[in-house]
DNA sequence: AACGCGCCTTAAAAGAGCCCTAAGTGGCTT
DNA sequence: AAGCCACTTAGGGCTCTTTTAAGGCGCGTT
């Protein structure tokens, strides 16, 4: 059972996945348009988002990108079949499901129990916590031992983008995707120059590193054990 | 980067699937049948598991429950059938993702991407055991008898193969191939070169192997168990 | 409008590490 | 014994990464 939320203007498409999952034992809410959809999924924190493409008042990509500026909460993206390239983009951009569309009330139940199913055994905070560096996602605030320290926009994004994947080396190619919202031309070392920065900030050096290793010709990693 | 099967009998669609992912930087192995391809499964623990419906020995959907009564390994199945119920009754007994055949390289790779996402944030950790060398492909961290050792990409790369298939003899070629992401002109000696100070990592020598075997005229054979 | 400030990008130089080539040695096969 | 194959070492070129510096842009303030 988890709380879910369907962004989808169709009122008889709503109306299916709406009973759909409620009688799967879901708590279901719904909005009809982006603003009201955003709205909503501020105020309840949904364990999972349904989103509609086909939205009249914005496009659901745009939605997209906004829900994942300031929230992880898993999103099955609802789309119509022939559009193979805006799957694989969304995907790219932060879905984690994808239906298609016309979708059967079973089928949406079971994406979303296999998306929680996934997601169920992850710690879900909004503060992640690496080594001594502590990040709330929501007010952006960032500390580090215990002294705060001030980080702009694309230094918290960084940072962000690597505590979520925590241990894990992050090509440049998909850091820079994830912070900039656009493709990488190979040659663009604005994301050193930052990267640069923001170890300042976080009280190390390339050379002698405490959280951002680099792995040479592959890419980045965040590790607090060390 | 991880290690992903694919079980696919047509020659065409397996061959698309292990170029497609291994340009993506994936270590891939392939078989066409079921019975071979869950002897795979079973021998090489894979991150990711591709499954296509239509094999010719044994029905999809029996080797799905096959498989994940030894396994939790994410699986992604591919069909042919643009039959929903099917793909319903699929994803609720265990299947994780689905493609819809045909598919294309970029979109398979891309859902690779997605599911592993997910695998990673849920804490999970892709590791290869192999006698005493724990390699973590996440991190491409790895420690021999406890000792962290420092790898370079290519040496790291080397045995990241060579370990997903452990206690077969890889060919220079194939090894070459996999790791370069070229063909290999049949006179180069970097591979050795390469090999030697891996081996010399691993605190072994070819004189005195303790893990990568040479087979003379054949190739090299990664063993932990001598 | 003009100014100041922070943020981001571009440019350039230096350093470190990686990779390939070359060459010599040793062992196995024929 | 000769030839082939594999292993190792060394050296230099080259790529990747880091860092500093300078300039432009947007934005709010004066």
């Amino acid at each position: 059972m988890a709380s879910v939320f369907v962004v989808e203007d169709d009122h008889h498409i709503r109306e299916l996945a709406v009973r759909a999952l409620a009688d799967s034992g879901h708590v279901v809410r719904a909005e009809g348009t982006a603003m009201a959809g955003l709205q909503g999924v501020i105020d309840s924190s949904p364990d999972v988002v349904i989103l509609d493409l086909g939205l009249p008042d914005l496009d659901g990509g745009d939605l997209l990108r906004m829900i994942r500026a300031i929230s992880d909460v898993p999103v099955i993206v609802a789309t119509a079949r022939d559009d193979e390239n805006e799957i694989v983009r969304l995907l790219n951009s932060g879905a984690d499901e994808y239906v298609v569309k016309p979708y059967s009330g079973p089928e949406l139940e079971a994406r979303v129990r296999a998306l929680l199913r996934r997601v169920d055994s992850a710690g879900n905070t909004r503060v992640l916590t690496i080594g001594g560096i502590e990040i709330d996602l929501r007010s952006r605030q960032v500390t580090v031992d215990g002294a705060s320290v001030t980080l702009n926009r694309k230094e918290f994004d960084l940072l962000a983008y690597l505590a979520a994947h925590e241990g894990a080396v992050v090509p440049r190619e998909e850091l820079y995707a994830a912070v900039w919202r656009e493709p990488y031309g190979g040659a663009d070392k604005t994301i050193d120059v930052h990267l640069s920065w923001l170890r300042r900030k976080l009280g190390e050096t390339a050379a002698q590193p405490r959280y951002i290793h680099t792995v040479r010709g592959v890419g980045v990693r965040l590790d607090g054990s060390m």
